[in-house]
DNA sequence: TTATCATATGAATGGTTATTCATACATAAA
DNA sequence: TTTATGTATGAATAACCATTCATATGATAA
């Protein structure tokens, strides 16, 4: 991940201009690499399904693990993923840990790639 | 002692009822696993730049490779991506090829992505 | 024609990551 | 206490992927 050190040849643009332009309105590097990574963590297909699952209520650990019909071990390293990004929260009642979508942020983002999804088919 | 009679245990769940009412409404597995893939291509920092630069304004190439620094064969790589999930379109202009974003769909994506970070920050 | 420029692409590689297995931890029941 | 149950986690592995290098393709200019 080191900065492009430019002992390798200049970059000859053919829009100057247009380049100047863009550059200057362009997302900062840090919040870019923080979208890169919201969208990592939404790219993936067992954290999407748990993500699609929570939408429709709040469950627990085990509950998930049914629905997805996937090991326990994988669904709780894909949990402690979306917990780390903020993406989804927890709560413990009684042996359970039960699981919920963090914000509607994200709900939103869900909802408007599944219309992409559903437009791209037609 | 332990008789082992499921070795391979059926996964049980807590909230039967629940589970059965959250299945029944979940994605299919292919919607699904399209809009996993829409997000793992958003996921990836050079991409999301090229995406942030082409909101701005239609680039060729070598616009975009001036603008993120980079060498032209990955920067060409990565327009593959989004061109092959119908992210960009490029057209041909002489001996440039210009790119530009295929769908608002997509820049609402990341404008509410970037809305999500800002907010995460605070 | 030939030379040059802009872009695309195949192969190789180093880094990342999802899953599994085994096990640890924590809470509840007996 | 001991046992059972729900969840978390470290290590290992295999699969995936972004980048680079070298080269190919295709278009324009000379």
């Amino acid at each position: 991940m080191q900065e492009h050190e430019h002992d390798h040849c200049e970059e000859q643009c053919i829009h100057p201009d247009v380049v100047e332009s863009v550059r200057g309105k362009m997302l900062d590097t840090v919040p870019a690499e923080e979208l890169a990574q919201l969208f990592k963590v939404l790219g993936d297909n067992t954290r999407i399904r748990i993500l699609d699952a929570l939408y429709r209520s709040e469950l627990c650990v085990c509950d998930l693990t049914a629905l997805l019909g996937m090991n326990q071990s994988a669904v709780s390293h894909q949990l402690r993923v979306l917990r780390d990004s903020r993406i989804v929260k927890s709560k413990k009642q009684g042996k359970n840990v039960l699981y919920s979508l963090d914000d509607e942020h994200i709900s939103e983002l869900v909802r408007m790639g599944s219309e992409h999804v559903r437009e791209l088919r037609r």
